[in-house]
DNA sequence: CCAATATATGCCCGATATGACATATTGCCA
DNA sequence: TGGCAATATGTCATATCGGGCATATATTGG
């Protein structure tokens, strides 16, 4: 696990420092995690495909642009329930959502 | 879409009846609850695998009997996310989680 | 066919996610 | 650099989910 992943991990509200520390976090948990991330991302790029903006999609979700945002961020606040049916929405297919979940994420990395 | 796919999900909760009918189900609605089925049988199988019962998987979960039994069954109460941590916990990998989306769900059907 | 065991269903209430709003931050282009 | 559009972040009330219990219904072994 790279220091790249911690930083973006514990940039948003994963209940992550304290006393259990990132590297207490067990395989589910981080699976659960890269999970959200993942479609979080793939949103992003479906949504830009379709050349709409934030707010846009959030109408056609019946959402608020707060929420969208949230979704693409993988924020804590936002459940797989509600990124997978967002997805759906956009169109995705369930080959899709495997071929997302299949997927590896590539994470921005320094040089060196 | 088959008689039996219908009564199967008439069976539970899904707000099906009433005004809107459930041919008028959209796209998103069916793949969204073919997905909890989908996860929910391959709950059951992993479970099975491992020769646990579903108050030990719960337990293991720290969750209830009930709640597993419904996680199996794709009841409306229970959302992916449950589903889909109950499957983390039970081993399963991001891949295991796509080969189980793009698998295709076989329906029990009347010979003839 | 009967117990014993496993699974399913219904309900309640506390926990958590959600939409909405306000506001901050970023990104873009002249 | 300024100014505007897009996106991000914080907070709250309400709706929905989740654990736990009671009980009904299967399923299995004798």
């Amino acid at each position: 696990m790279e220091i790249n992943k911690q930083k973006r991990l514990k940039a948003r509200g994963w209940r992550v420092g304290s006393a259990e520390d990132f590297l207490g976090l067990s395989r589910e948990e981080i699976e659960y995690i890269e999970l959200k991330l993942l479609l979080g991302e793939h949103l992003t790029s479906r949504r830009r495909a379709k050349k709409l903006k934030q707010v846009e999609l959030a109408e056609l979700l019946q959402s608020s642009q707060s929420r969208v945002a949230k979704m693409e961020k993988g924020d804590s606040t936002v459940s797989l329930d509600l990124l997978i049916r967002a997805l759906l929405a956009l169109g995705a297919t369930r080959r899709d959502l495997a071929g997302i979940l299949s997927s590896v994420r590539t994470v921005a990395r320094r040089p060196g």
